[in-house]
DNA sequence: TGTAGATTATTCGCATCCAAACAATCGAGC
DNA sequence: GCTCGATTGTTTGGATGCGAATAATCTACA
């Protein structure tokens, strides 16, 4: 971890301050490790990739999506990202005026949006993807395929658990 | 994921519309399901228990370092909680105003500011960890002991590499 | 044909998030 | 003792992030 106690420094101060309390400290290591590493590695994205395009992770989360599905409806968007609808509307309104997606209402259901990349958005995804595409091989790089597909899954069993109880 | 489209049809897809372009699939399955994973079971955690004493994730990260490692620098719970001291300023306020946490004055270093959790903050994490740390459990509960020391050390070693590049 | 319940995207209010700029402080070096 | 570079935490401006409320739309049903 960034800061400056390893994880062993931190387990032994967390069974001294909180001794009596049952924890499940191979839980706590999996919970801390995921958002760490989810943190450091989008950090590391905005800055090494997407600084270059002026995108946030979120911005370029809905580009992508968009790029590999469009058109796409909205509540799509913000399903495949992982974010509200809220946020999604305003992002969108971030994107649309740097004309980098268009939005459009649907022929067939007047609550429902459609997003297109714009010609412009689709030439910045084109440019910035094989980039952001490298800086993910080289985040896992030491890590075996077998281990990287290990880990997929693993973190794919999470999510869906997770998933699965909020419905 | 949460999206209607599964991984391999999301594979599928990108394969139709990036032709051409040579990318590491393996690569993208390890940062988009760690992204998922750590979007899911925030907004778990923040639904099931953080809602409960109306903490967002970064104040509760915040309580917690501050309470495993009071008095504590600044600096020190930006770093080991992975946001910037512009966060955490405003994070400290909104924790200060409401009682869970104090701010001192270094004595021996002007530019210093420490941090201890208040008799409130104190016992609301006292009552609130208990509970997280069953909901840590549970998030992780369908994989081994051995599967998650591995997640663990695997997440780990891809935070240690990307935050090397940093540096 | 009209109604009611459900769904959509947007808006609002507030919290978070960060880079850059700033003011205050520290310490090394002269 | 003074200066300069570095470090700290805060402020600023702007983007993200979300729950709740809202208005518009859809569809099933009477």
């Amino acid at each position: 971890m960034a800061g400056s106690h390893t994880l062993a420094e931190t387990e032994r101060q967390v069974q001294t301050r909180l001794a009596g309390m049952e924890l499940d400290f191979a839980a706590m290591a999996v919970t801390s490790n995921l958002f760490r590493a989810a943190n450091a590695v989008r950090n590391h994205f905005e800055r090494n990739v997407l600084s270059k395009a002026d995108l946030s992770w979120t911005a370029f989360v809905v580009l992508w999506v968009t790029w590999i599905w469009e058109p796409i409806e909205t509540r799509q968007i913000a399903a495949e990202g992982g974010f509200s609808k809220a946020t999604l509307t305003g992002v969108l309104s971030t994107l649309e005026s740097r004309g980098l997606v268009q939005r459009v209402k649907s022929d067939t259901d007047g609550r429902l949006v459609l997003v297109n990349l714009t010609k412009s958005g689709r030439k910045l995804m084109a440019d910035l993807f094989p980039a952001f595409n490298k800086q993910e091989a080289q985040v896992s790089a030491m890590l075996t395929e077998e281990q990287r597909a290990s880990l997929a899954d693993m973190l794919r069993s999470m999510t869906a658990f997770t998933e699965a109880t909020e419905e």
